[in-house]
DNA sequence: TGACTTTAGTTTGATGTAGAACTAAAAAGT
DNA sequence: ACTTTTTAGTTCTACATCAAACTAAAGTCA
């Protein structure tokens, strides 16, 4: 019948937990963010500013675990906002290149600026300790999921 | 410019890591859930069992933390399937009772089953120790994110 | 009692997501 | 060289989700 084993209710439980946190701080997020942006639209913009360089769709696609056909979607929206712009790749005619403009920049600025007060308040809950303790063990779980999907 | 103090990035950085693992983690239950059943969906079975007794569609959504919006819709996929079935409150004109059938028993049941062998996978990278270390911290997470949205 | 407010539920539109089917191009194998 | 396989991207379908607009039924209050 009810054949969960303790540990495995507690994992149950864990991932509960994950799913709702996920669910209650990306909303929390987006309430903040500017130009009607995404966390996920966020994330992409961020990535780009700080790892500087050409980033196709499927590395993109890669550095975020999410499919093809996802981070197409998520490129489209954000090339409607004239945030990113894509070009054919000279070298691979099935690769494009994906570049960040001016105004994504500025997007990304005004996100980073509104979104860091919210982010203040949370440490009043968890601290920097707690969160540097937790993180090990989170990242364990990730790549052993992302290695095993 | 780049104006994010340590722990904030050390917070995006738990936050990021969160959204991966519920993102691979749910992936990877849907793959092993047999019916077309979907996390949601057995996620609001298993609380049935479990928490017997009148459920509205209102309370379903307050537990779980979703509008009430998302809830009707995953309520009309389980209904669809029969595995659960609703009928009008004779004591409130606009609330609905919502009941777990024999066949959502059955199902969820199965359901049961088909993951356990999954989440026992899980047990070799994280162990029940580690889990239970991480629960508290995210629980004070997921509580203050609740009372705070 | 009559007006205002709150609550229950549905619907619609936008987004993110997976997965599968599909096209086109590059790479590998023979 | 030719065939086969892999890789890059798009499109489509189904689902979960939120937010906002909407209807209907209670509840409140003056």
């Amino acid at each position: 019948m009810n054949a969960l084993s303790q540990s495995q209710q507690a994992l149950f439980l864990l991932l509960n937990e994950i799913g709702i946190i996920n669910q209650l701080s990306s909303a929390r997020l987006e309430r903040l963010l500017p130009h009607g942006l995404t966390v996920a639209q966020f994330g992409l913009l961020n990535h780009l500013v700080r790892l500087d360089g050409d980033w196709s769709p499927a590395r993109l696609a890669a550095a975020f675990q999410v499919t093809k056909g996802t981070m197409t979607s998520t490129l489209q929206r954000l090339e409607a906002k004239g945030f990113i712009s894509m070009r054919a790749n000279p070298d691979d005619g099935r690769a494009k290149i994906v570049t960040l403009t001016e105004a994504g920049r500025r997007a990304r600025e005004a996100a980073l600026a509104a979104t860091g007060p919210g982010l203040a308040d949370l440490e009043a809950v968890l601290s920097s300790a707690d969160v540097d303790a937790l993180i090990p063990d989170l990242q364990k779980l990730r790549i052993w999921l992302d290695m095993h999907r």
